[in-house]
DNA sequence: TGACGGCACGAACGGTCGTACTATTATCAG
DNA sequence: CTGATAATAGTACGACCGTTCGTGCCGTCA
C-alpha cells in the first residue's frame, strides 16, 4: 500500500467520525484538513471533489458494516440464528464504532430530499440491506422456524422500525433504557414470527 | 395584527417549507429571502439571529402539531379512539402539510450531536409528545381497553418505531406500500395491547 | 548524479454564509 | 395631515466554503 492510499484511508477514517456527528455536508474539507492535521489542498488533492469524498465515506461505511454485521452473520447457521446475529452486531457497532453512532441513520435524513449521487449510493445500500434481511427471514420461513405465512416485506419493515427508533430515542431523547426496549421489541417481533 | 407580524407569519410559512426539505442549517437567510422576495437584511431584521429563526421555525412546527393532530384527537373519546386519532392525523400531517414531510423527523439526526437553544427546544417537544402519546395509553388501560400490564414506556418506544420506519421506508427508500405497512404495524401494536 | 513521479503545501479565487450598520420608505396614532 | 415609529432595503464586513494553481520536497530508478 502506497503513501497516498495510506493517508488516503487515515483521511476516511476522520471523515467517517466526522460525519456521523455533523452529517454530509458539514463534514468540511477545512475541518476534516484541521483534524488530520493536513492542508485543505492536500487532503483535497486526494479526492478530486466533495462529492467523490462523501461517496468514499459511504463506500467505507457499507464496506465495515457488512465486514462486522453480515459478514460474522454468515458464518451463522442460516435462519433465526442468523437474524440474531445481525441484529445484535448492528446495535453493537452502532454503539462502538462511531461517536455519532450509524452513521446510515445520521445521513438518511440529511439525503432524503437531496437528488445526487450520494443518495442514490445510500438509497442502493439501504435496499442491499433490506434486501438481505428479507432473504435472512425468508430462510427462517424454509427451515420452519418462522410461521409459512409470515409477511415477509411487513418483517422487514418492522424490524427496521427498531433500529430506527433505537436512535431515535437513545440518541435525541436520551433514554438510557432505549437499548433494552429495542431488544425487547426485537423478541416480540420474533416470537410473532413463530 | 401589525404589518411586521403579518410577514413574520408569511416568512415562517416559507420557512417551514424550506426547512422540512434542506433541514434547519441549510435553511439560509439568503435562500429564504429569494423565495419571499425580500432582502436578506430585511427578512433578517424579524429575527435577530439565525438562531432565533430555527427556534421559531420549530415553534412554529409544534403549533401546527398540537393543532392538527393533538387538539382533534383530545375532542374524540379517551383511550383507543384517540390514540387511533393522533396516529392518523399525524400520519395525514407529514404527507399533505410539508413537502419534506414531518420536519421534526428531518431534524432528529440533523440536532442530535449538536448541542444548542434548537436541539434542546426539539427534545422538549419530542418529550412532550411521548408523554402524551403515554398518556393516552394509560387512559386505554384504565378504560380496560389495553391489557392492565401494557408496558407504556414500550408502548410509545414501539409507536414511535412506527413513525421512524414510515418515514425511513417511505421518503427515503421510495417504497409506495410504506403507509400500508404502518397502519399494519399499528394494527398489530393495538392489537397486543388488548 | 540527475531526472522523474507522487505528495503535500501555501496562496488565492469567486461565492455564500450570518450579521452589523445606515439610509430610505411605509405605516399608523394624534 | 403630520410626525414618530416600524419595516424594509442597501451596503459592507469577516469567516468559511469548494476548488485551482504553482511550487517544492522526497524517494526511486536510470
Amino acid at each position: 500500500m502506497g503513501k497516498g492510499e495510506e493517508t488516503r484511508r487515515a483521511i476516511i477514517d476522520q471523515a467517517l467520525e466526522l460525519a456521523s456527528t455533523v452529517g454530509l455536508e458539514k463534514l468540511t474539507i477545512g475541518a476534516l484538513a484541521g483534524t488530520t492535521g493536513m492542508s485543505k489542498s492536500g487532503l483535497f488533492a486526494h479526492f478530486r471533489s466533495k462529492e467523490q469524498l462523501q461517496l468514499q465515506v459511504l463506500a467505507e461505511a457499507r464496506q465495515r458494516f457488512i465486514e462486522m454485521v453480515i459478514a460474522p452473520a454468515m458464518q451463522k447457521p442460516r435462519g433465526e440464528a442468523r437474524l440474531r446475529s445481525i441484529f445484535e452486531s448492528a446495535m453493537k457497532q452502532w454503539e462502538e464504532d462511531l461517536p455519532g453512532g450509524c452513521i446510515f441513520h445520521a445521513v438518511s435524513a440529511e439525503l432524503d430530499d437531496q437528488p445526487g449521487p450520494a443518495r442514490d449510493y445510500l438509497v442502493e445500500t439501504q435496499r442491499d440491506y433490506a434486501d438481505t434481511l428479507r432473504r435472512a427471514a425468508e430462510i427462517a420461513v424454509e427451515e420452519g422456524e418462522f410461521r409459512k405465512d409470515v409477511d415477509l416485506d411487513q418483517f422487514v419493515f418492522e424490524l427496521g422500525s427498531i433500529t430506527a427508533a433505537y436512535h431515535h430515542f437513545g440518541r435525541l431523547l436520551g433514554d438510557p433504557e432505549a437499548e433494552q426496549r429495542a431488544r425487547k421489541m426485537f423478541e416480540g417481533l420474533l416470537a410473532r414470527s413463530h
